[in-house]
DNA sequence: CAAAGTTACTAAACACTGTTTAGTAGAGAG
DNA sequence: CTCTCTACTAAACAGTGTTTAGTAACTTTG
C-alpha cells in the first residue's frame, strides 16, 4: 500500500502547492489579480491541472478564506488566557479590531468579499467563525455571571459589540473613511473602540 | 440650435434608458447578472453602443451607486424634520438600519461591492454620502449642544454610532448571521439598535 | 519482461466577460 | 443632389473560468 500512500501525500502536497501559490499571489496582487491562469502560471503547470485538485476556483477561495480565519483566530488567541471576563473581552474586540486594521486583505476576504455563501455552513472556514463567534457569547455570558453587566441578555450583547468592531473594520477595510485625513483614522478608530468598552460598561 | 438642442436631450434620454435598463437588470439579477451585453439587449442596441454613452462599466456602476445614494437619502429625510437632536439621532438611525433591511442589495452596491474607489471622492454618490455623514455629525453636535451626553467628542460619538449600524446591516446584508434562525435575524438586530441607543443615553 | 490498464498532465477549445475597431446606413448641411 | 458627419453595429480582441480529448508516463497484470 505504499505507492496508494505515496500518491496520496503526492495529491497533498500538489494541493497545498496550489494553495500556497493562490496565497502569494493575493498578498500580491489582491483578490481581482488571483486568477487560475496565474497560479497555474506560479506553479509551472497547466491551467487543467488546477482542475485536477480542486472543483473550481471557489473551492481555492473557501480554503483560502479559511487560512484567513485561522489567522485571524491565531490572533485572537492570547485574549483567551485572561482571567477576568471583563478584561478578556476588552482585549478580545482590541485584538478583533487589530487584526482588521493589520490585515485588511485577509478581513475582506472574511467577510467582505462577494462569495457564493449557499453552503458556506458546511465549510470549515465557517466552523472556525463560529467557534471565535462562541468565544465572544462565553465571555459575554461569564461577564454577565460575574454580574459585569445590569443586562443579562446575553446575545443581544454579545451581538452588539460584534456589530460595531465588525463595522469599525469595515468601514476602513472598504475605504469609507475618507472624509478623515488618513494618519487620523486609526486614531479614530482606536478612540471609538474605547468609547464602545466605557459604553459596554453602562450596560 | 433647435437640432442641436434635441441631440442633447436625445443623448440624455440614451443615458438614462442604459441606467434604467441597468437598474432593472441589478433588482433582478443582482450585480452578477449585470452586464455590458445584458443592458444591450434589454434595450435593444448593440452592446458597442453603450460605450457611446458611458466611458465603461464602472461609469454605470457610479450612475448606479448615486441612484441607491439617493433612495438611502430619501429613506433618511423624514428624521431631519424632528425637532429634537436626541430623538432626531434615534430615528436618523432607526431609518438607516431599517433602509439596509429593505433594501440589502442596494446598501451592499453602496458600501460592500468591491469597486475601484480611486476616485470616488469626484463621483455625486461621495457627495450624497458625505451630506448624509455630515447630518449625523450636527446631529450628534446638537445633543452635545444640549448636553444630551456628557462626552463632548462629536466626531468619535458619530463614528461609534456610524460604526454599529452599519456593522449591523454589513453583517445581515453579507449573510454573516447565518448562525442565528432566520425569523429571529431582524428581532436580534432591533435589539442591538436598542441596546446601543441605550448605551449612547450613558455617554 | 512485455502488454494492458491507469494515472497525471496538457493543448486547445468553449462560453462568457469588458472593450475596441472598422465600417455602414441614414440624417443634416451646403 | 452631393457631401459630410453622426449614430450605430458586426466582428474582433483580450481576459476570465472551465471542459474535452488526447498523450505520455507510470503501475499492474499475465
Amino acid at each position: 500500500m505504499s505507492i496508494a500512500e505515496r500518491k496520496e501525500r503526492e495529491k497533498a502536497e500538489m494541493r497545498s502547492l496550489i494553495l500556497s501559490a493562490a496565497h502569494h499571489i493575493f498578498k500580491e496582487k489582491g483578490y481581482d489579480g488571483l486568477n487560475i491562469r496565474s497560479i497555474a502560471e506560479r506553479i509551472e503547470y497547466s491551467p487543467a491541472t488546477i482542475y485536477l485538485y480542486y472543483k473550481d476556483k471557489n473551492e481555492i477561495f473557501f480554503a483560502l478564506q479559511y487560512e484567513a480565519a485561522a489567522a485571524k483566530r491565531d490572533h485572537l488567541i492570547p485574549a483567551a488566557s485572561i482571567e477576568d471576563p471583563w478584561q478578556r473581552l476588552i482585549e478580545f474586540g482590541r485584538l478583533y479590531v487589530d487584526f482588521g486594521l493589520k490585515h485588511p486583505d485577509w478581513y475582506d476576504l472574511l467577510f467582505l468579499t462577494r462569495a457564493p455563501m449557499e453552503h458556506i455552513e458546511n465549510q470549515e472556514c465557517w466552523t472556525l467563525g463560529m467557534a471565535t463567534h462562541s468565544f465572544l457569547v462565553e465571555t459575554v455570558q461569564a461577564c454577565v455571571d460575574a454580574r459585569y453587566f445590569k443586562t443579562t441578555d446575553t446575545q443581544t450583547i454579545a451581538y452588539t459589540l460584534w456589530c460595531h468592531v465588525h463595522g469599525l473594520v469595515s468601514l476602513f477595510v472598504r475605504e469609507r473613511m475618507r472624509m478623515y485625513p488618513p494618519e487620523q483614522r486609526e486614531v479614530l478608530a482606536k478612540k471609538s473602540f474605547a468609547m464602545v468598552v466605557k459604553m459596554a460598561e453602562s450596560l
